[in-house]
DNA sequence: AATGAATGAGTTTTCATTCAT
DNA sequence: CATGAATGAAAACTCATTCAT
């Protein structure tokens, strides 16, 4: 019925939303054609426009998904008593996702960085927000530590992370994510 | 003759390649079209083909340059006397670019990421090699400086560099630039 | 049960037939989607197709709406005992919607020059018979009247609008319908 | 060499204005593909865009030549002594062209028509402009005949001309063209 | 070497129409 | 009857690369 239908159509949504954050993150956004997502969500590809009207709407709403899936990692880390033991989950959470990182970069990051180019027209703003999430999230918990100015660490920390994944992607070596994971996780220590 | 020819033919190589590295770094290397290029050059667009194969070339010759104009902030760098105060120059030379940084990024780095996006065939090895010429420059230092680990330090110090550059580009804040710049500063100060 | 289905399926035929009318009116024939219909009209898109099989369906209704609207203004033109005061009514009547005229031309005149470039099908037909309509409405006047070859003289009266119609709205000036409206008006005086 | 190439180059330009004059004027704007113009101009479609940037630059230019046209038959009607003779040349040559104008309408006016329904860019300018090029000339025979309002009478002469042309297309009857014709040139006649 | 012009494949987007429920 | 969803065929436009002089 009416239900089926909104579930397979929701599903179908999901389906290009889940498509659209790896092949973006993978190939790039100016690589990436309308088609390549279809296909990779095994949708024809007249029918990815009933779901998003364009395609920048499409790399808005992988912006979105890879900002939930760090969502879900702070909401998971959260539980943790410790702020810093937090934080210290984070960047090895980044460290685990090493070769990811090491081949596509960071998904925001590389993101952030290519809608950058593109015509104005707020996905600049929704690049900036994923990032800013990250920010606040990681100022929150330096705050909880007690740390002074917290803003300024998140920004170390965030800037590390970035830095790492960008030189780990660049010279495709894992390991740069592993040792810079490790001065990170040590300076989290000396807090 | 030959003379004048040859010289007006690596005139306009070298206006190709200055074009190249300005507009590719301002659009993007998939927003550029040679048509771009050659008209920021002021050379015809057939013409464009008999300084540079592909399109590929050009974003070479445009790493190059980026490379060049970093080897030259160095070469002045190394005419101070202390190591640390080599570092701190190169620190302080990003943060006076940090208007550009904040709009377009750091060059290296954003050519960098784009470049992995495209088809193999050499490409990231020009980047990768752009960006072990800083590390090389960088740990050069902290070995003059007797720091131990000199290529960690490297790695930080670059990755850092990136971090703060992409933070600042995504979020179109130069501030990001100054308050890490001031950061790095002071770590190298502490060494 | 069925006579208020039947009551609500016509009312829902109506407005679709209404929002053709407007709609193709005012953004022409090529540039209006079926979406746009069914939106103007409240009826989600997939449900136009059971009361118009094709998009010229639509179109004709709208053709058929047009003429009926006119078919209204000749009637109350009818109550007038004088054939002469009948057509100038009808002057006065084209006069009082210059603006719309100015903006979108004549409805019938648009409609019928679009409906001439697209594929054949009886949609010229439909054009035609609105154009015969008015000419033989106008002609039966002129022969109350007396004149000599009516069918000629309706002839000129339509041409005259259509003509200062398209001027009108090609010119984006209302005062156009004005002008010829007065020069019309005083051609029926003089006859 | 460079001559030849240029001629060719020219020559191509000119085969495309004509073709769009001529497709667009059959065709109809939203009916017709830049694909059609290529094929009836026998050049490349991607080739089209090196010489036109946009569709709407294509229409532009078979507005021009439309204009063109009319420009060369005024000139050559500017060769008779007398002012009436010379508008009655013109009419004489509307309805020379009966046939055309019942299949297809007037060039300028179904133009104008479309022109006015697309987004706005200038486009419907050029459609004003080349309305106001006859009506200009037309004007400037009445103001010579010493005519009181030269410009109404020149509204009026142009209305009629495009009303029966727009008639004469919805009714598919050259004859329409021939009737109206001669009442506009005993009119002149009267003057 | 120089250069205006050509080419053809690829990309995004729109839409009339159909279909499954 | 109702309706959200599907589909596939265009269409406009871009561009790296090549070619004829």
């Amino acid at each position: 019925m009416t239900d089926s239908r909104a579930a397979t159509a929701a599903a179908k949504r999901r389906r290009l939303t889940a498509a659209a954050a790896t092949v973006l993150h993978q190939k790039g956004v100016e690589r990436t054609s309308i088609a390549d997502i279809a296909q990779a969500a095994g949708v024809p590809v007249g029918n990815v426009y009933y779901y998003f009207k364009t395609k920048d709407d499409l790399v808005e709403a992988a912006l979105t998904e890879h900002t939930a899936t760090l969502d879900a990692l702070t909401a998971e880390l959260d539980r943790l008593p410790d702020p810093r033991a937090r934080l210290q989950g984070l960047v090895a959470a980044w460290v685990a996702q090493r070769d990811t990182a090491a081949r596509y970069g960071c998904p925001i990051g590389t993101l952030a960085a290519e809608v950058d180019k593109r015509d104005p027209g707020g996905l600049d703003e929704s690049a900036a927000r994923a990032v800013r999430r990250l920010l606040g999230w990681a100022a929150e918990q330096f705050r909880e530590l007690g740390t002074e100015d917290p803003d300024g660490h998140a920004l170390t920390l965030v800037a590390g992370y970035q830095g790492m994944s960008l030189l780990a992607n660049a010279l495709r070596e894992p390991g740069v994510m592993a040792r810079e994971g490790d001065r990170l996780l040590a300076w989290l220590d000396s807090l």
